[in-house]
DNA sequence: ATACATTATATGTTATACAAATATGTGTCA
DNA sequence: TGACACATATTTGTATAACATATAATGTAT
C-alpha cells in the first residue's frame, strides 16, 4: 500500500545500497535458472570481480540470500553458496517475530485455526490416497508411543495437524497453516502444561477416519469440534507463555483496533 | 518439524557464528524493551566494544534485524539502527518469493482468497463502525475518479480489499490477506490486462453496503461471488506473469502432490 | 532572518590479513 | 590391500584500519 498522492508519477531516487543492487542482480540470476537448486554461486573472491565490488558487500548479499532461504552457506573447500529450494517453513520465523511483539495474539491464531483446519482437512479429505493415508495412520500410532522427552510429545501431537497441511494440496494453505501449529508449539513447549489438558486422542481417531474414508463435511466437522476444544485450552497458555519468555508488557491497541492508516 | 529419532536426547552441538549469537542477544534485548520502537541501538562502534567484536560481526548483525524488519538503519549524526514496530508487510516479499520460485500457484491463490475473504468479510460487518465505514466510502469514491498510471489505478482497485483486512479485526487475518492482495497486484501491474476484465464496481458496492449495514451473512456472500468472478481472470494472468518476468520454467511437482516427506 | 558553507558523527565501502572449517589427496602402518 | 592419521588447499568467517558518503547541527555571511 503506497501513498496515493494526487499529483506528480516521478519515482523517488533513492541511492540503493550496493549490497542490495548485487542481492537484486543474484536473486534474479537465481529465479532465472542460472544457479538452481543443489548448485552453487561462484566463491566471494569470483564474485568480488565480477561485480568489482568488495567482498563485504558479496557477503551482506549472500547473507540477505541466506536469511531469506535461497542459499546455504558452508565452509571449507567445496564449500560456497548452496542453492537451496525453498521451503514453506521459513515464513515461521516471521509470524513468531510478530507474536513476539505483540502484533498477534492467541486468541486470533486460535480464530483462525477453528476457520482454516476444517477446510484443511475437507480438502485432504478429497485429496487422500493410499500413501498420505498410511502417513497419518503411523503418525497416529506414534501418538501412544512412551515418548522421552516434552518436546518430542509436543511434536507427536501436532504431527496429525502438519500432515494433513500436507495432503491438502493448497500450499498457501500449508504456508498459513504451519506458522499456525509451530506457534502452537512454541506455546505449549514453553509452558509444558500437563499432557492432559491438550489433548484427547479419540479426536485424532475420528479426523483420520473420516479423511480416509474421503468423506469431506464429516473430516470439516470433526476437525472443527477438535479445535474447538483445544482452542480455550491455548488460549489459557498466552498470559504465561508471555512471563515465561520475559517480553515486554505491551500497550498494544489489540485486535479490536482499526486496522493501518491508509488514507 | 524435526526428525523424530528414537534414541539418544542429545542435542546437535552446532558451532555457531558470532553475529547470530550478537543478532540473539540484540533481538533479545529489544523483545525485553531495552530498546524500544522510535529509540535506537548503540552505534556499531560502541556495539563492538561492548560485544568485543568486531564491526563486521556487528554490521551483520544488525543487518539481519533490518531484513527482519526490526530496526532501520539511518546515515549520518543522530543516524543509527532505529528501532521499528514489526509490520505485516513484511510478509509479502517471502510470499511472493515462493511464488516466483513456484512454491505456489494463481489456482492455489484463487482458492484460499476465495475461502478467507468472505470470512474477513463477515467478522468486518460484526467488527465495523463509523470510522471504518468512512475509510471505505472514501475509497469506494476514488475507484471512480480518473488515474495517470496503471499502477495507481491497481492500487485503487484493490484499496477496499485491504481495508477490510484491516477492519476485520484479526491481524493473523490480515497479514494472511495482505501477501494474497499484495501477490494479485504483482500480477495484475506485469500482465497489465484491460481493465474491465478484472474488475465489477457495482461488487465493491454491494461488499461495502452489506459491512456497512452489519450483516455479517449478505456481506460474506457478497465478497465469494465478487472474488469468485475475479478469479477466474486472476488465474489466466500467471502464465502471461511467469513469462514476462523471464522465469525459469519449472518441473515442480505442482498443487497435487501430497506435501513434504514427514515421515 | 535567510541562505549557504562547515563540521562532526554516524553508516557504507574498500583493502588486507588472518582464523577456522573441511573435502581431498598423501603417506604411513598394519 | 586396507584403514587410519596427517598435511594441504580452498572457501567461508572474523579482525583491523582506512576512507567514502550521507546528513543533522552549527556557524557564518549576506
Amino acid at each position: 500500500m503506497k501513498k496515493d498522492t494526487e499529483a506528480a508519477s516521478f519515482r523517488p531516487v533513492k541511492q540503493n545500497r550496493i549490497s542490495e543492487e548485487v542481492l537484486s542482480q543474484l536473486k534474479e540470476a537465481i529465479l532465472a535458472g542460472t544457479y538452481r537448486p543443489g548448485g552453487k554461486l561462484p566463491s566471494e573472491r569470483e564474485l568480488c570481480e565480477q561485480f568489482e565490488v568488495s567482498r563485504v558487500v558479496i557477503r551482506e548479499a549472500i547473507r540477505a540470500l541466506e536469511l531469506t532461504g535461497f542459499v546455504q552457506l558452508r565452509q571449507g573447500p567445496s564449500g560456497g553458496a548452496y542453492v537451496q529450494d525453498l521451503t514453506l517453513d521459513h515464513l515461521s520465523n516471521a509470524f513468531l517475530d510478530l507474536f513476539l511483539t505483540n502484533k498477534l495474539s492467541a486468541p486470533e491464531l486460535v480464530q483462525v485455526r477453528l476457520h482454516i483446519e476444517p477446510e484443511v482437512c475437507r480438502l485432504a479429505a478429497r485429496n487422500i490416497d493410499a500413501a498420505a493415508s498410511a502417513r497419518l495412520e503411523k503418525a497416529f500410532e506414534k501418538e501412544h508411543t512412551d515418548t522421552l522427552t516434552h518436546e518430542q510429545w509436543v511434536a507427536r501431537n501436532l504431527e496429525i495437524h502438519y500432515l494433513l497441511g500436507g495432503v491438502c494440496g493448497n500450499r498457501y494453505y500449508e504456508a498459513v497453516l504451519i506458522p499456525l501449529l509451530d506457534l502452537t508449539r512454541e506455546m505449549v513447549l514453553v509452558v509444558k502444561p500437563s499432557h492432559t489438558v491438550i489433548h484427547d486422542h479419540l479426536d485424532h481417531r475420528r479426523i483420520i477416519d473420516a479423511v480416509t474414508m474421503g468423506s469431506d463435511d464429516a473430516s470439516a466437522e470433526a476437525m472443527r469440534e477438535h479445535i474447538s476444544k483445544v482452542g480455550a485450552s491455548l488460549i489459557d497458555l498466552e498470559t504465561a507463555y508471555r512471563e515465561k519468555r520475559g517480553l515486554r508488557a505491551e500497550a498494544e491497541t489489540g485486535p479490536g483496533r482499526e486496522g493501518p492508516q491508509t488514507g
